[in-house]
RNA sequence: GGACGAGUGGGUGAGCGGUUGAAACCACAUCCCUGCUAAGGAUGCGUAUGGGUAACUGUACCGAGGGUUCAAAUCCCUCCUCGUCCA
């Protein structure tokens, strides 16, 4: 939720702001009408209530001096069809600009990109380069089907279309992949937590994925929860609705979670292997901190997953997404690609964002100050998805046969 | 699934339908006193939002949502959560 005081002290420069995000200029104009219109409501009715409170009270008054009540309470009786009308339009307009409110997205930060598109997104830099290949590389499930790890029709058969199975060696490497991950982050100090897959609609509400991308979410059936599209969203809204103690932030957490994603709009994109699942793992990077704090610990989250793909020798890049590519509630974000030689393109494997005070404000979770309760900052990246460096794995430390050898990093996690 | 009971401010926990936004205690903050492996005293201290340069002040909130009433933390209904007991 964007700050509503803010756009209506600056609207000009605020307004330009989405509109760089593509957010159109009536639905802005709009929102600030309906902002308007319901703080009139809103001092109508108060002052009404205001009355009417005041009389209340005398009534009380005259009761205990044995007075005679029938003049003001027929006074008190006009005064309160007034207010029932007062309070129904203030209901109304405070509904109508929840509606619109809920939908902007987030403000992106001036030093964003312009753009439309994920092809004006800006590289920062490269890690590793990727290797020279004295043969042909194959495509990851061209691999994955040859060593017997990943059965792509079983899992259909089991569910439906995008859905996997893995056995033997890719499902070890599974495990070992999110036990690798969850330590490297615990030293970085990050503190380990499980949550539900399963959430109701306040918590996505809260980090912004409902009202607006309710079609992207699995629902349950005839309850108001969802199972979950990213841990983000569970481990964000721990402190939902909470005032923090300056001294706790900033809180660091990773969380390892499937997720789970209807993926509509994704029809004939990545529809083989396992790039684009219905549900995947992955381990996720959430952190709470300080407003003047969340630039360094965005920067500690993009190097967190950085050095996992450099620990397990996978060249990437590093890209800031322009205005046009970013999410909903994203301020800032920062993509990184993992290189998939058998693609031959370099391909998204984490997203780590930063979204300031938007889903702080929607989850009311903030921090006690001095003299007041400011808005923390929220940030989460992946760090990494685990089927998409499964892929990168085997498509990076592919041979000539079609084996494949496992990063040494890994090692550890598979000797059992 | 059924029967009770409970849900109050950061925490514990009072609260007759009217001067209760809410006692008390703890925690916290500032100050005072004292000076030694402590303690004592004073004051302040919920959240959100509106108005006002400010002092200050309006409104809402006692699990959530409705209702009764001139007036609800307090009465009624529904739901949620947590306990205890029964199946």
């Amino acid at each position: 939720m964007i700050d509503l005081k803010l756009l209506q002290k600056e609207f000009d420069s605020i307004s330009a702001k989405l509109m760089r995000k593509g957010v159109n200029a009536e639905l802005i104009e709009n929102l600030k009408t309906k902002n308007e219109e319901l703080r009139v409501a809103k001092i109508n009715f108060e002052t009404l209530q205001a009355l009417q409170n005041s009389m209340s009270k005398e009534f009380g008054i005259y009761i205990r001096e044995k007075r005679d009540v029938s003049e003001l309470k027929a006074k008190v009786d006009a005064n309160k069809i007034n207010i029932t009308e007062a309070l129904e339009i203030q209901r109304f307009k405070q509904e109508e600009l929840e509606a619109v409110a809920m939908s902007i997205p987030n403000i992106p930060d001036d030093e964003v990109p312009d753009g439309k598109d994920e092809s004006e997104n800006v590289e920062i830099k490269k890690v590793l380069s990727p290797r020279e290949f004295s043969f042909s590389a194959k495509e990851h499930w061209e691999l994955a089907e040859k060593n017997g790890w990943i059965d792509f029709e079983r899992g259909v058969k089991l569910a439906t279309s995008r859905f996997s199975v893995s056995f033997g060696m890719g499902a070890k490497l599974e495990r070992a992949l999110i036990n690798f991950m969850l330590n490297f982050n615990s030293k970085r100090g990050f503190q380990e937590v499980s949550v539900p897959v399963i959430v109701n609609r306040a918590a996505l509400e809260g980090t912004g994925q409902l009202p607006k991308f309710e079609d992207d979410l699995y629902k349950i059936e005839n309850q108001e929860l969802f199972l979950i599209p990213t841990a983000e969203v569970p481990v964000t809204n721990l402190y939902q609705d909470e005032i923090l103690n300056e001294a706790e932030l900033p809180i660091k957490m990773t969380a390892y979670t499937p997720c789970f994603r209807k993926e509509a709009g994704a029809a004939g994109r990545d529809t083989r292997g396992m790039i684009r699942q219905h549900q995947f793992h992955k381990v996720e990077l959430v952190a709470i901190t300080k407003p003047d704090d969340s630039d360094k610990v965005f920067d500690e989250m993009v190097s967190c997953a950085s050095d996992l793909l450099l620990a397990l020798e996978l060249p990437h890049r590093l890209v800031t997404l322009c205005c046009g590519d970013l999410g909903f509630g994203a301020a800032k974000t920062v993509d990184i690609e993992v290189w998939l030689p058998g693609q031959n393109c370099y391909r998204e494997i984490s997203s780590i964002s930063n979204t300031r005070e938007f889903q702080a404000r929607r989850a009311k979770i903030r921090f006690k100050e001095i003299d007041k309760n400011s808005f923390v900052h929220t940030l989460n990246g992946s760090s990494l998805a685990v089927g998409r460096t499964l892929v990168a794995i085997m498509e990076n430390c592919q041979n000539e046969d079609g084996s494949i050898t496992i990063p040494k990093a890994l090692e550890p996690y598979l000797n059992y």
